[in-house]
This record gives C-alpha cells, structure tokens and sequence, in this order.
DNA sequence: AGCTGTGAATATGTTCACAGCG
DNA sequence: CGCTGTGAACATATTCACAGCT
C-alpha cells in the first residue's frame, strides 16, 4: 500500500485522538475566512495571518491542522484553494445535508427562514409539528407533516441530522424519536439537556443561557476579559 | 472583622481564580433545574441528583459550588430555595436587565419576540438599525431607532448588554459604537470574530457553525459519543 | 451512614520553542 | 531565511477519593 495513502487513512480513520470541541468551530472560522481569501484571489496565506482572521494564534491554527495531516509549505505557509477543499472535506461540509426541521412555532419559523442555512449547505427537506392546526398546513413553501411520521420521513430522505426547536417538555421524548428513526446529529433549542445514547451528537443553542453568561460576567467586578498580560 | 463576612468577601471579590465559560453555563443549568424544584415543592437535593438533572456529574456540581463558598450541608445536601437565590445572585440574574436590539432585520425580529428572554430577566428597552425605510417606524410596540443614536440611548437607558443582529461586514463597526457607548456585554449574531477590548465580554452564536460541527462529528466515522466504556 | 468540600491526581487544551524543509 | 509541524512545557478543567460535619 502506498505510504502517503496509509499516511492519510491513519489520520482519517479513529486511532488519532478525538478533536475538541473547540477546535470544529476553529476549522469551521478557518473555512470561512479561506473562502473570503479564495473570493480576494489570494493564492497563499501563512498560519499567523489565517490565525489573525480568525481570532486565533499562529500556533493554534498549525496544532489544529496537524492532528490532520501536513497541508502547508514550509517557508511559503498554506495554498488557499487546496487547504480549503480539505478542511471542508474534514468538516463534511463539501456536500448538502438534507435537514429535518422539528417544531413549526415562533423559533422553527425563524430557522426555516434563515438563509445562511441554505447558502451553506443545509436544506430543509421536511417540517413537522404535531399541532391538529398545522399538520397539513402550506407552510413558507413546504407542507408541515406530523411528527408521528417520522419514522418514515427520516430514511426516505436520508436525514441525519435535526434541529429541534419544540418546547422543553417536548424535547426528550421528540428526540428520542428521532433517534430511533435515524438521526444522529441534533441541533436543539430547547432548554433540556437531552440524554441520548452513545453515536448521537447533540448540540445545544439557549439564548437565555449566553445573555446570563454575559450578566454574570458582568455582575462578577468587571473584571473579565483582562488584557494579556 | 466578622470571620464569616470576612470569607465571603474574600469569595465575592476578585482574587479568587476566574470561572471558567463552560462553569457558567453550568450554574446558569442548575439555576433552572432548582427552580423547577422549588415549583415542585422540593425542599433540599444532593448533588448527585441536581447533577443527574442538570447533566453533569456530582463532583462537578460540588466543585463549581466551591468556588463561591459552602452552600449546603453535609449529610443533607443542598436546601433548595437558599441554593437558587445565591446562585441567582452569583449569577445577577437576581435583577432585570435593559438590553439593546441592534437590527431589526430577520433574526433582531424573531429574537425580539423570543418570550423566554422578557420572561428570564432580559428586557427589550430599544430597538436600532440603520435604514430609512425601519427608523422611525412602529415596529411590535416599539419604535426603530438610528443607529447613530447609540452614544445617547445607551447612557440614558442603563444599558450594559446588547445583542447584535446585524450582517456580517457591518458587525465590527456597529460594536466598536456600542463599546464607545457604554455597552459591555455583547451577544453576537453575526459570523464575525469581534476585535474587542478588554473589559467587553463577547458570546457569539453562529448557528452554521453548530450544524457544521454535527456535520463533522457524523462525518468523521460516526465515532464520536462513544459510551463511557 | 450520608453527603459536602476540597486537595491531589488525571485528563484535556493551549502555548512555546525549535528542528528541519522549501 | 520564513514558516511549518510537533514534542515538550504549561495552563486549565474534570474526576477521584477521602477527611470531616450532621
């Protein structure tokens, strides 16, 4: 077998240590800033200047690609074009997902129409609610189907991944249902922490929560945030 | 000096380690967890059940606690009602709190109707974009106001935190405005890295980028979650 | 006996610093 | 000579484990 093949595959397969948290949302930041770069007709760009557009260090930018494999040239930093198809590529993001939204209220409503989603990758490509009123409903473009029906909705259009935004609690036992339909990425906005089972991915947005983060920071002396130093 | 005073002090102000972001969150999790006890007539609860509630582990429920002071009792766990007024207090959610709406496009609409913000402590006390078609327009009760208008609003209101709706490319500047004002917490919308400086405390939400970390979690061998052995 | 509060141990994440390639 | 890739140092966060109160 090749080495440079082998070399790759014992990146991509498991045995490499999981990859923070933290470090996704930097690839997804660095993706976006290499695509305004690629967009300005840059050709190269060096670990501290990528760093620099993305709110980073230099050296975080290279320790973040290197649990990947070798992409940059030494002496002549990063090839925009070639590293942004492989970090998209990493991220899964160089192809659409079809996207169950679950819940039709004021939140899932505002969602729907959220055109970054779309220009992004992530279409729509069911809606439910269980509400008698809106089952059935014509509904921005779409048909809002019962949620009861998920268990054929979700194979039949390849779904993994939903954004749940049903009220609290709802939410466990939707997702639930969801699970057991085939997703395994879940989006979710309501105020729940969701017990799932292992080989599902969660991740939570509460607004609330992020306005109280910054109360707290804000009630605690002020005296966050401290330059470096 | 009284001793007990003395230890709170000593808590309260600043030489005590900073908390980290994810603690925070955490407290702001057990706040609504307790209260839901306190409507459920729940008089005292141990840590290994908030924890369980909360999502969490003991340990880490009774660590965070730590850094404030001693809160419960031993051999009884923690009396419920106290417990969420200090945390509340830590937290200074014990108060309400005038927030700015800057953008009153479609994500400054939906967020504006999110109930859960008024309901939480959280109080829309003015609106502001800049275009001539919204400013000056009656909008859900309130009346758009100019962007330009910040340095006057922001004192004459008390504001401290705001959320930011704005597109992208705009979102440094409008910040830097807010920051000039008076405003020292901000929540984020836009998919920008904002360059801030010290004393100003940041929370971004940027929804692709949740999605996207789902998308690298499922593309990446469906490995992640794996149980606890 | 049950449970907290906390130092000590471990695990995880970030920064440093430098060898080595282009 | 500039800049990457990376082990080693450091910093931070979580878990363990147990002394000590009730």
């Amino acid at each position: 077998m090749d080495l440079a093949l082998t070399r790759l595959l014992s990146h991509l397969s498991s045995p490499s240590r999981r990859i923070s948290d933290s470090a996704i949302r930097r690839l997804s930041r660095y993706v976006r800033e290499l695509e305004a770069m690629e967009a300005a007709g840059e050709g190269t760009v060096p670990s501290r200047v990528l760093a620099a557009r993305a709110g980073t260090t230099a050296a975080q930018v290279r320790k973040d690609f290197s649990s990947f494999g070798s992409f940059g040239k030494r002496g002549m930093g990063y090839a925009v074009s070639p590293l942004r198809e492989r970090l998209s590529t990493i991220l899964g993001v160089d192809r659409r997902w079809p996207v169950l939204l679950v819940g039709a209220g004021r939140v899932g409503s505002a969602l729907f129409e959220y055109p970054r989603f779309r220009s992004r990758g992530f279409d729509f490509v069911a809606v439910l609610d269980h509400s008698p009123e809106k089952v059935g409903r014509e509904w921005k473009g779409m048909r809002i189907e019962h949620v009861r029906d998920v268990a054929r909705i979700v194979p039949e259009r390849g779904i993994r991944i939903a954004i749940l935004a049903v009220p609290g609690p709802e939410a466990q036992k939707v997702a639930e249902d969801l699970v057991s339909a085939g997703v395994r990425g879940i989006l979710n906005f309501a105020p729940t922490k969701l017990r799932m089972p292992p080989g599902v991915a969660v991740n939570d947005v509460d607004l609330v929560m992020e306005l109280e983060a910054l109360s707290f920071l804000l009630s605690s002396g002020g005296k966050m945030a401290e330059g470096p130093e």
